[in-house]
DNA sequence: ATGTCGAGCAAAGCTCGA
């Protein structure tokens, strides 16, 4: 069974991306962030005759969160991160697939920090702390994957300084990182690729950061332990990144043995 | 490496978010 993670971009914008993925990877559960879209504007017809089922939260212009599978539609179990009612931003969305209770998040970027998207930030990460332990505690085969706007150590981001007072480096995020793996999450990339330098899953458009393998590791899947013990492959769709009309972000993805 | 990309607003270029 392979489940991916893919910050999308713009979801209408890549449309021909994305269907040209799903054709050569044939991924079983996709996560996507970043859709740009309302849920009025969500390519369903296209999906569709893709073979996948779809659960999405859209919003306007930004944030959006979607979950696809292959030949089946997910089963849907949250499509707002829990702890704050006022928060209206599309950024968690949560359902069943194949006995897997899978998780979609767009973590907040936080920039500029200090400032009120940096607290934001914060604080969506300790809702998600709160929730990943209820998660857990249900003793369910759990994956939360998705943009987690953190990068969790300095090697999971290339030599610079560039990003010295970035929101996605700070010890704070970092620490709410930290914090879940404590919970007892694993970090499927760095599980299978302890010592493997340059994994990266995000190129900003910007100083030719594609071409120079400039990249950042923001996009992470967390698994319980159930789902950890099943964990046969995972890497990184790097190639999607050089694309015409690209994300910014390369699709991520575990391979699971069966039960 | 002070730069890319696209959307919103509103009618073209500026501003915003990432």
């Amino acid at each position: 069974m392979k489940i991916a993670t893919f910050n999308i971009n713009n979801i209408n914008r890549r449309l021909p991306n994305l269907l040209a993925w799903l054709a050569a990877r044939k991924p079983d559960v996709v996560c996507l962030q970043e859709l740009k879209a309302t849920d009025r504007q969500f390519p369903r017809s296209a999906i569709a005759e893709a073979g996948y089922g779809a659960a999405f939260v859209g919003q306007s212009a930004w944030n959006g969160v979607a979950i696809l599978a292959r030949g089946v539609d997910p089963v849907v179990t949250q499509t707002s991160l829990p702890g704050d009612p006022d928060d209206d931003q599309a950024r968690y969305i949560e359902a069943a697939v194949d006995g897997i209770i899978i998780a979609s998040l767009y973590a907040p970027n936080g920039n500029p920090q200090p400032g009120p998207k940096y607290s934001y930030k914060l604080a969506w990460m300790e809702r998600l702390h709160a929730h990943a332990q209820e998660l857990l505690d249900s003793k369910l085969p759990i994956v939360l994957a998705g943009d987690y706007n953190i990068v969790p150590e300095p090697r999971d981001i290339y030599v610079t300084t560039s990003y010295r007072d970035n929101a996605l480096v700070q010890p704070a995020p970092r620490a709410a990182y930290a914090a879940l793996l404590a919970q007892g999450w694993t970090d499927a990339l760095r599980k299978l690729h302890p010592e493997t330098p340059d994994l990266y899953t995000f190129w900003d458009y910007m100083r030719n950061r594609w071409p120079r393998n400039a990249g950042l590791r923001l996009d992470h899947l967390l698994l319980s332990k159930k789902v950890a013990k099943r964990l046969r492959a995972v890497g990184v769709d790097k190639e999607v990144r050089g694309e015409e009309g690209a994300s910014d972000h390369a699709p991520v993805w575990i391979d699971l043995k069966p039960e």
